[in-house]
DNA sequence: ATTCGTTATGACATTATTGTCATATCGGGT
DNA sequence: ACCCGATATGACAATAATGTCATAACGAAT
C-alpha cells in the first residue's frame, strides 16, 4: 500500500460530504475540526492526522473561503507558541456536518444490509 | 470556469457515496448507468453526459472489479453495433444507492436548513 | 467486401489533488 | 538576544484523476 492510499475497507460504507455553497465539509475536515478543538492548535491536529501542517491549513481555508467566515481563530506567538480554536460558526457546522452523517446513516444501515445480503459479502 | 470545474451550487447540498468494498459508488455511476438502462449503450449514455466512452467504460469498470461481478451486461457487432444493459446485480445496487439517497436527504433537510439560516444564506 | 456503430483497450496529455521543503513572523520564557 | 513552537505562505514535487487520440474486433445490413 503506497503512502496515499485510502485504507479501503472491505466492508459497506455511506460516506457524506456537505456542499456548503462551494465549502465542503467532508470526513477529514471535521476530524481536523474537531482535534483542533481538543488540542488547541492546527499543528498538533495535523500531527495526529498524520498530515502535515500545510495541507491542514489548506483544508481549512477552502472551507472558510467560499463561505466568506473563518471556521477557527488564530493566535501567533506567546508561552505556547500560539494556538486555533474553533469559532462559533465553525462549531456550529461542523455539529450540523455530524447531526447529518449520524441521521443519513440510522436511514440507511437496513439497505445496505439487504444488499450486502444480495451480494452475499 | 475551466473546463473540468465543477459547476458548485450555491445552495446546501448533500453528497452521498456508497463505498461496497472498494467499488465506490456516486452519483456519477448511478446517472451513468440509469442512462444505460434507458439507452441500451455506454456510447449513448456518455454522449448524453458530456463523457467520453473511455472514461464511461472506466467508471464501470472501477465499479465491477472490487464487487468481482459485472454491473452490466454487452454486446458487440450487430445491425445496431451492439450494446449494453444492466445486470440484476448492477440494478440493484443502482437502486440501493438511489434510495440510500433519499433516506439520507429526507433525514438531512432540516438540518441543513437550519444551518442555512445560522449562516444567513 | 465495405460500411456502420458499438465494445474494448493502449498510450499519452492535461489537469487536479496532495505532499514536501523553505522561509518569515509572532511573542512569551530563559 | 536568543530559543521555541506556533501561524502563515510561497514554490515546487509527486501522485492521482480525468481527458484525448488511436486502433482493433465484432456482426448485421447493404
Amino acid at each position: 500500500m503506497t503512502k496515499t492510499e485510502k485504507a479501503t475497507s472491505d466492508t459497506f460504507r455511506l460516506r457524506v460530504k456537505l456542499d456548503l455553497c462551494g465549502g465542503v465539509m467532508g470526513p477529514g475536515k471535521a476530524e481536523l475540526m474537531k482535534k483542533i478543538d481538543a488540542l488547541g492548535s492546527i499543528s498538533a491536529a495535523a500531527r495526529e492526522m498524520g498530515i502535515n501542517y500545510r495541507r491542514a491549513w489548506f483544508l481549512l481555508e477552502t472551507l472558510s473561503k467560499p463561505l466568506g467566515l473563518p471556521v477557527i481563530v488564530t493566535e501567533k506567538g506567546g508561552a505556547d507558541g500560539g494556538g486555533a480554536s474553533l469559532t462559533e460558526f465553525g462549531r456550529a457546522i461542523l455539529e450540523a456536518y455530524e447531526n447529518c452523517v449520524v441521521a443519513a446513516e440510522s436511514n440507511t444501515t437496513d439497505l445496505l444490509q439487504e444488499l450486502r445480503v444480495t451480494l452475499n459479502k
